[in-house]
RNA sequence: GGAGCCGUAGUUAAGUUGGUUAUAACGCCGGCCUGUCACGCCGGAGGCCGCGAGUUCGAGUCUCGUCGGCUCCGCCA
C-alpha cells in the first residue's frame, strides 16, 4: 500500500486557486471550426498518455472529452509540471486549438479533429485512485456503484440519463404550461390515508404522539385544487410508498401529476398522449402516431393475461375451457379456466428449456406446464395429450390453428393464476425467442377497468384504482347490485409492457362518493374521519374533473433504454430500501427520540459497531431510560 | 414473509475430485519513452477467498447459519 495514496497526497502541494480563470468552452464542443482560438477548459483527467517527451490528457466533463497536449516545444515548464497528473485529477488549462496532425484524427471522438496545445495550466485538485474506473465499458458491482454514486454518475452512460431526464421534465413543463396548466406544489407532510400502499410516517414534535404521512400521491390535494377553481394543475412531484422494491419501483419516486376541470375521459387521454408525444419528440426526435391504440381491460386479460400487455410481439393467449370442459382429463375439466399459448416455431425448444419454463410458471402458482409439440409429420408429441379424446384433440387443433413446428403451452386452474402464469410466460418467450424489437415504442391505452376488485384477506371489495374514481355512466346501480361488474372511468397508458401512466375521471358529487364508500364497506363515520375534508370540498361546488399521473422514472428509464429506474434516479435506494451512499436509514440520538416522545420498543437486529456506534450506544442508553419511564407510567399497552 | 442468482487483490473474473507458495487481465507504484488516444516497454507492491460455525489429517472448494447486492412472488389504491 505504500505510495498508494502518498504519491497523490504529495501532489497537493502543486494545487493552485482558480483565481480569475473562466471556462470558454466545455470539453465536448470544440471542432475544426475553433482551430486557432485561445480557449480555457476545465475538467477531470480521464486518461494520461505520457510519452516522456509529450503528454496527452483526455480532459473530461459532463459534455465530453477533449485531448489536451503538454509539449516541451510549447512550454518547457508546463510540460515538466504535467508529469504529476493522475486519473481524476481536476485541472484547468489554457491553450490554442490546433488541428491534429495528418492521420492522427480520432473519428471515435466528437472533438477528435482537434487538440488543445496547453500554454498554461493549473492543478485545481488531486484525487484518490477511484475504486473503479470512470468508464462505461467496465462492469462494476451495483454495491460499489451505489456506495460511490458520485463517481458512478461521472460515467458518461449514467450522466447521459440525467440529461435525458432533464429534457423530458422541461418538455413536460413547456407542454403543460402551453395548455394553461398551473404548476402548484402540495404538502409533503400530510395526513395518513388508509386504502392503498403503506405510508411513510413522520412524527410530530409539536404534537407528540401524532404523525404526518408522506403522500403516496397528491391525489386528494389535486382534487381540492379543482374545487378551488385552479382549473388545470400539474406538478412534477415526489411520491412515497413504503412497499417492497423492484427494478421499476423505489420507495420515493416521481410523478408527472395532472388534473383538469370540466373534462371527461377523452380529453384527459388526448392531453396525455400529446404530453408523451411532446416528450418523445423533444428527447428522441421521434414522432409518435396519435391517437394511441386502445384495448379494454377485459381484452388485455383475455389475450395477454396481464393488464399491461407488451404489444411489440404477438403470441396471444386463447381460452380453450369450452373445448375441454367435458374432458376425461380431470385437471382440465374441473379447472375454472383453461388457456393455451401457441408459439409458432416453438417446436424447436429443448426438453431442458421446457423444464426451465415449467419452473418459471411455478413462480405464479402453477403446478406444472402442459405442452404439445406438432411434429413435422403433423403428429403430436405431448406428455398429456393421450388423456384427451379424439374430438377434444381435433377441437384444440382447430381452435388454436395449430401448425407443424408449433409448441402450445396450456395452463389450467384458477383464472388469476392461469392468466399470470401464461401472461408472464408469453413475455419470457418473447425475450427468449428474440421476438421483441428493442427499438420499438409500442403504446396502448388500457380502458374500462373494473371499479373494484375483491380482497381475499379483508373479505371485501376494494377500489382497484382508488376510492375517488368515477364509475362509468349508468354503472351507479351496479355498484350496489353487482360490484364486480361495475366499470370505472379509468385508463392506464402502457408502453412496451410497462405501466407508465394511469388516471381516472373522479367522483365530483357527494351522492356518488357516498355510494362508493358504501360499496367499499366504509362507514359514514370512518369516511368522515379519513376523508372528511374532501367530502366537505365536494359539497362546495366541485366541478367535474379528472386527471392522470405518469411514472416519470419509468418513462425516463424507457427513454434511456435503462434496465432499472435506479439508473435514472441520482441517489436510489437498494432493494432493502437503504442508501449505500449516505447509509440511511440510521439510528438517531436518544434526545431526538425523546423530543418526539418516541420509544423504540424492539430492535430487530443488534446495532453493529462502526461509524454509527456512538449513535447506537446513545440510542441504546436512551431506550433504557425510556423503558424506565414507560414502566413508571405503567406502560402503554398497545 | 418466500424463491432464485451472486460475494476470491483496488476492479472484473479463473480456481479441476477437498491437497504444496491462491492465478490472470486491468488499475496502482517506480523506471524508460516526442504523436498517443483504453499508448507502449521493463520492474514492483498488493489477499480476513463477505462473516461465523461445522465436517475433515487438510476447506476458496463440502454442510449449516448469517450479512450484503441483484431478480422475482407476495405486497405496490
Amino acid at each position: 500500500m505504500e505510495g498508494y495514496g502518498d504519491t497523490r497526497k504529495e501532489h497537493q502541494k502543486y494545487l493552485k486557486p482558480l483565481g480569475d480563470w473562466r471556462r470558454t468552452h466545455d470539453c465536448g464542443s470544440l471542432t475544426a471550426e475553433n482551430v486557432g482560438s485561445e480557449v480555457c477548459l476545465m475538467g477531470w483527467a480521464q486518461f494520461r498518455r505520457d510519452h516522456g517527451g509529450v503528454i496527452f490528457i483526455d480532459l473530461r466533463d459532463r459534455e465530453g472529452m477533449t485531448q489536451v497536449v503538454f509539449s516541451p516545444e510549447v512550454d518547457e515548464q508546463v510540460h515538466a509540471e504535467a508529469h504529476c497528473l493522475r486519473t481524476e485529477y481536476v485541472l484547468a488549462i489554457k491553450g490554442r486549438v490546433r488541428p491534429r496532425p495528418e492521420g492522427m484524427v480520432n473519428p471515435n471522438m466528437a472533438t477528435g479533429a482537434i487538440e488543445v496545445a496547453v500554454t498554461e495550466w493549473k492543478l485545481l485538485n488531486t484525487a484518490n485512485t477511484p475504486p473503479f474506473m470512470i468508464e462505461d465499458r467496465v462492469d462494476v458491482s451495483e454495491n460499489l456503484r451505489l456506495q460511490y454514486r458520485y463517481l458512478d454518475l461521472r460515467r458518461p452512460r449514467l450522466a447521459k440519463n440525467f440529461v435525458v431526464r432533464n429534457r423530458a421534465a422541461q418538455a413536460a413543463r413547456r407542454y403543460l404550461d402551453g395548455l394553461g396548466f398551473l404548476e402548484v406544489e402540495t404538502p409533503y407532510l400530510t395526513k395518513s390515508t388508509p386504502e392503498g400502499a403503506r405510508d411513510f410516517l413522520v412524527p410530530s414534535r409539536v404534537n407528540q404522539g401524532m404523525f404526518y404521512a408522506l403522500p403516496q400521491s397528491p391525489q386528494l390535494f389535486k382534487q381540492m385544487l379543482m374545487v378551488a377553481g385552479m382549473d388545470r394543475y400539474f406538478q412534477i412531484v415526489r411520491c412515497f410508498r413504503d412497499e417492497d422494491l423492484r427494478a421499476d419501483r423505489q420507495p420515493e419516486f416521481t410523478q408527472i401529476d395532472c388534473e383538469m376541470s370540466f373534462v371527461d375521459q377523452e380529453q384527459v387521454m388526448t392531453m396525455a398522449e400529446g404530453l408523451v408525444a411532446r416528450i418523445f419528440k423533444e428527447v428522441l426526435d421521434l414522432d409518435l402516431t396519435l391517437p394511441m391504440a386502445r384495448m379494454t381491460f377485459a381484452e388485455a386479460m383475455a389475450s395477454y393475461g396481464v393488464d399491461k400487455p407488451d404489444l411489440r410481439f404477438g403470441l396471444k393467449l386463447k381460452d380453450v375451457s369450452a373445448v375441454v370442459r367435458e374432458s376425461e382429463f380431470r385437471v382440465f375439466a374441473k379447472a375454472e379456466l383453461v388457456k393455451a399459448l401457441r408459439v409458432p416455431g416453438g417446436g424447436s425448444l429443448t426438453r431442458k428449456e421446457i423444464d426451465d419454463l415449467t419452473e418459471f410458471v411455478k413462480i405464479y402458482g402453477a403446478q406444472g406446464l402442459a405442452w404439445i409439440k406438432v411434429k413435422d409429420d403433423g403428429s403430436w408429441q405431448s406428455p398429456f395429450a393421450k388423456f384427451l379424446s379424439e374430438s377434444e384433440r381435433a377441437g384444440l387443433a382447430e381452435t388454436l390453428a395449430m401448425e407443424v413446428g408449433d409448441i402450445v403451452f396450456f395452463q389450467a386452474g384458477p383464472a388469476e393464476m392461469v392468466n399470470a402464469a401464461l401472461g408472464n410466460l408469453r413475455v419470457k418467450l418473447g425475450e427468449m425467442l428474440g421476438l421483441i424489437d428493442e427499438d420499438a415504442y409500442n403504446f396502448v391505452w388500457i380502458t374500462d377497468f373494473p371499479l373494484f376488485e375483491y380482497d381475499q384477506e379483508e373479505k371485501r371489495h376494494v377500489a382497484r384504482h382508488h376510492p375517488f374514481t368515477s364509475p362509468q355512466d349508468g354503472h351507479l346501480e351496479l355498484m350496489r347490485a353487482a360490484p364486480e361488474k361495475a366499470l370505472a372511468k379509468a385508463y392506464d397508458m402502457v408502453l412496451n409492457g410497462n405501466e407508465v401512466g394511469g388516471g381516472s375521471v373522479r367522483i365530483h358529487t357527494k351522492e356518488v362518493q357516498d355510494a362508493m364508500f358504501a360499496a367499499l364497506n366504509i362507514g359514514e363515520e370512518e369516511a368522515r374521519e379519513k376523508f372528511g375534508f374532501l367530502l366537505d370540498a365536494l359539497e362546495y361546488g366541485a366541478p367535474p374533473h379528472g386527471g392522470i399521473a405518469f411514472g416519470f422514472d419509468r418513462l425516463v428509464m424507457l427513454l434511456c433504454k435503462a434496465k432499472s429506474i435506479r439508473d435514472v434516479i441520482a441517489f436510489p435506494k437498494t432493494q432493502k430500501a437503504t442508501c449505500l451512499t449516505t447509509q440511511a436509514p440510521n439510528v438517531v440520538s436518544a434526545r431526538q427520540l425523546r423530543e418526539l416522545a418516541i420509544r423504540v420498543r424492539e430492535t430487530a437486529k443488534p446495532q453493529t459497531a462502526g461509524p454509527a456506534s456512538d449513535q447506537a450506544a446513545d440510542q441504546a442508553a436512551g431506550q433504557a431510560a425510556d423503558r424506565a419511564d414507560g414502566q413508571a407510567d405503567g406502560g402503554d399497552g398497545a
